[in-house]
DNA sequence: ATGACGATTTACT
DNA sequence: GTAAATCGTCATA
């Protein structure tokens, strides 16, 4: 299975974000193979954008990731208990990227289900569609923390994308809507900047039934 | 030094 | 639906 290469990130978020729905996520741990298809990403447009990290161009040192070349990772701590994971895209020194917010899980579930257990308080059997149907679940589910913030995706071992061999999701296929969490972002809230798989079960939250992007568009 | 705040998730009413 | 959990980070002083 290629590997997602440096031009495949060269681009700006708003398309990197719907290149990526249909592409495996893959994360190794002691050689074993955790991965899952990317269902639901965000795009983050930078120093114009009110709900990015890097507004007003703010660079400090948990945003540093998002000024690096494209295809480094950006994961940060946030809530107190929570990590998120981007793939920082566009220019070296322009400091775009996008959120993976959930995956269909497909390789490791097991392992995930640990992962993801281990800091819950009810013991009960997760269901696949609860182990990485949101930005923190799927850090957690894939082991991803501060450790891996500045990865070289491109390169590194133990975290990368492959591209899969089918076309990745065609433009019928994605539903595109306001991003999440970001109601303090004022005009930049409702932007449609959030991309899902048509139909998916696996996303985060709404459904993946409303509007098609082909109806929306990006803007 | 201090205070307010999250690109969220979970549990509970 | 609402609220608690929980602490690194950043702006202000």
């Amino acid at each position: 299975m290629p590997r997602a290469s440096r031009d495949f990130f060269g681009v700006p978020p708003q398309v990197l974000a719907r290149e990526l729905i249909g592409q495996r996520l893959v994360r190794t741990l002691d050689g074993v193979r955790l991965a899952g298809i990317i269902v639901e990403t965000e795009a983050y447009l930078g120093v114009v954008d009110k709900a990015a990290h890097t507004y007003g161009g703010r660079r400090t040192a948990r945003n540093e990731s998002m000024y690096a070349q494209p295809g480094t990772s950006y994961v940060y701590f946030t809530y107190g208990m929570h990590h998120c994971m981007n793939v920082v895209c566009g220019r070296i020194d322009e400091p775009v990227a996008v959120l993976i917010r959930a995956l269909e899980p497909v390789e490791g579930l097991d392992e995930m289900r640990r992962h993801r257990g281990a800091r819950r308080r009810s013991d009960k059997r997760l269901r696949d569609t609860d182990l990485c149907s949101g930005p923190a679940k799927t850090c957690q589910a894939l082991a991803l923390s501060r450790d891996q913030d500045g990865l070289d995706l491109v390169r590194s071992k133990t975290l990368f994308i492959e591209r899969i061999r089918s076309s990745p999701a065609r433009e019928e296929s994605l539903v595109c809507t306001p991003r999440v969490g970001v109601a303090y972002a004022e005009e930049w809230a409702s932007r449609p900047l959030r991309w899902m798989l048509a139909g998916s079960p696996h996303v985060s939250t709404g459904d993946a039934n409303s509007q098609p992007a082909s109806r929306r568009g990006p803007s």
